[in-house]
DNA sequence: CTGAAAGCGCTTACAG
DNA sequence: CTGAAAGCGCTTACAG
């Protein structure tokens, strides 16, 4: 048995196939009487409305891609939930792949969606992605795409993403503030864009204390829990403990805070840390995190709104959206207790450091 | 300027567009010089092979469409990201969507995708989920698909999942061989397959070691940190803490923790917790949790291929995959000086309970 | 080794 | 209010 399709209804009903047609899309041109008749007879044969022939004409597929790295970290799958929804709410499917990070993966995916003839594409650029690259595939083939999350520097294109800088910026006044000196940042990618950012606003928000951020105190490893622990241990080995860690991301600061408490030093009584995402775990830690909201659910509807719009409007000039980071202290960094303390050892350390 | 299309190619070097679309599929039929002049002029032009109309002809889109609940849990995560590994190594790309463990939303994803023509559905049913409601939409299709995490009683198809009585039993074995006896089992819905499961298991488990389950502490919520607490709240209010606290998942078990110490009472010193999924966060918990392990990774990996096998072979007799839990003892439950304490107080009490 | 023709399942002007 | 015809971009026998 074949499948049903618009002929067998309009012969089961004795009308045309563009009749059938255009009661699918409930046209006034049919009349109630015979759109009652095809409908009926749709559910009675089973008919399922075939898309890809529809969209064959019709030059619209109604589907939008996803390609990100992972969903490890849960501000990605936040992230992925709200496009999903987003995407759900306007008619939209979504095709979904993961880079791994990895370059070339990401360009086979991208091919495979272009072929699938996506309608748009919402990009999480992998690691080694350049201007270039995007211009090449998306921009030749014409397809609406929005980037996220990680800015493509010199790039004119629809981005979302968080202001990193200035979330960079928060943590370091906050510590700096609190009478921190010695601030190390650990974890993440030292190509990645983010990371540098948030490393020159933390730098930027020491420097208007008086404090210099000193680069050997700059680990980078992998963006996960692994990578938090290996730049914790490569941080101890050189003897010091600083006032306050700074972590790439939480999933990092998870590895970190595990790595620290086998070392025998107490997070948040030894050592500030403070790192970014407030995913909900951060909150959920002894002690809880001090962390920055970089807003993966509104990211995530935003970048789908803004594709849809561009859909609709493909002349629209292109937009950079900027999320404004959020500061969340908690008792990491927040016991003044032991910041007291902390500040006693500080002043007696302070001329070595200087 | 319009897509580029085999037309197109075909004129730009004087072949026909059959030879063109044998090349595309590296045919041997077409001479080696053809084939590099047909690939030359696919460059130039920016050709972009179209799927969707191949697939029309083909009758196969190479896509399978996986429906889920959402990725909050990491559980979730991990096994779409096993899903999306395995099938994008055979070539096929996902289309994702989220129920929100919503009949009506799952039935219009499921209904969408087959309209999308996917040559096959992985899915994670929604709550109320009945056999039928799967019969009517992807059997009737005559779609090929697999059931994963949650079982649909009565209902012969392929199956990915955990053996949930066993896992429930994994933990009731520990706490009952540990001395505990009055134990409470908190959260997930009250329809759940698993949950019922889960706590058939733990009863089973307890009542081998002349252990009586009381239902009156059994108190199901959402799947969530938020039903966590509350479920929390709830038992809090009968006046009584009991031995051990059984949480329906670790997401719950974050919520329990949480409300436990706003209550003033410690996790792992004055209760003990156990939990289900041992996803990353479990082991990152003070104190570290007891859990059993639910396998995301390996479910995902297995559902996709067995529905890649249906998919080469649609007789293939179906069949139910149940993985072993594992249960991972930590501080939760293993802090061997608070159970003897514990015990003391729990021996001082064994009258008033039986 | 290559081409002309039919067809996958739909939609869209154009007639009537 | 309804139908006949062309066409979306590809593939697949069938000829030559």
């Amino acid at each position: 048995m074949d499948r049903v399709t618009l002929k067998d209804v309009a012969a089961a009903c004795g009308v045309s196939r563009a009749t059938v047609s255009l009661v699918l899309q409930d046209s006034p041109r049919v009349s109630a009487l015979t759109k009652e008749r095809v409908r009926e007879a749709m559910r009675r044969l089973g008919y399922v409305y075939d898309r890809r022939a529809a969209n064959l004409r019709f030059r619209r597929s109604l589907t939008v891609a996803l390609v990100t790295t992972d969903a490890h970290n849960s501000y990605f799958a936040e992230m992925t939930m709200a496009i999903e929804c987003t995407l759900y709410r306007h008619g939209y499917t979504l095709l979904l792949g993961y880079s791994h990070d990895g370059k070339q993966r990401q360009e086979k995916l991208l091919n495979t969606m272009l072929e699938h003839r996506v309608d748009g594409v919402i990009l999480v650029p992998s690691c080694e992605t350049t201007a270039e690259l995007v211009e090449q595939s998306l921009d030749a083939a014409g397809t609406p795409y929005v980037l996220v999350t990680r800015p493509l520097p010199g790039h004119a294109a629809d981005y979302v993403g968080i202001d990193s800088v200035a979330a960079g910026g928060l943590i370091g006044e906050h510590l700096a503030s609190r009478g921190h000196r010695r601030i190390a940042f650990l974890g993440g990618p030292s190509q990645a864009t983010t990371r540098l950012e948030r490393e020159q606003g933390l730098q930027s928000a020491l420097a208007a204390h008086g404090v210099e951020f000193d680069p050997a105190l700059s680990i980078a490893t992998s963006a996960d829990r692994e990578g938090g622990a290996r730049a914790a241990h490569l941080l101890l080995r050189t003897g010091e403990v600083p006032d306050a860690i700074v972590c790439y991301s939480d999933v990092v600061a998870f590895g970190v805070l595990a790595a620290l408490r086998i070392a025998g030093i107490e997070p948040g009584t030894d050592v500030a840390v403070a790192s970014f995402d407030d995913t909900p775990e951060a909150r959920l830690q002894q002690p809880p995190l001090t962390s920055v909201s970089t807003h993966p659910g509104r990211t995530g509807t935003l970048a789908a709104e803004l594709l849809l719009r561009r859909l609709e409007d493909p002349g629209h000039p292109s937009e950079t959206v900027l999320l404004k980071p959020e500061l969340h202290v908690r008792e990491s960094t927040a016991n003044l207790r032991l910041t007291r303390e902390q500040s006693l050892r500080r002043v007696a350390r302070g001329g070595a450091h200087r």
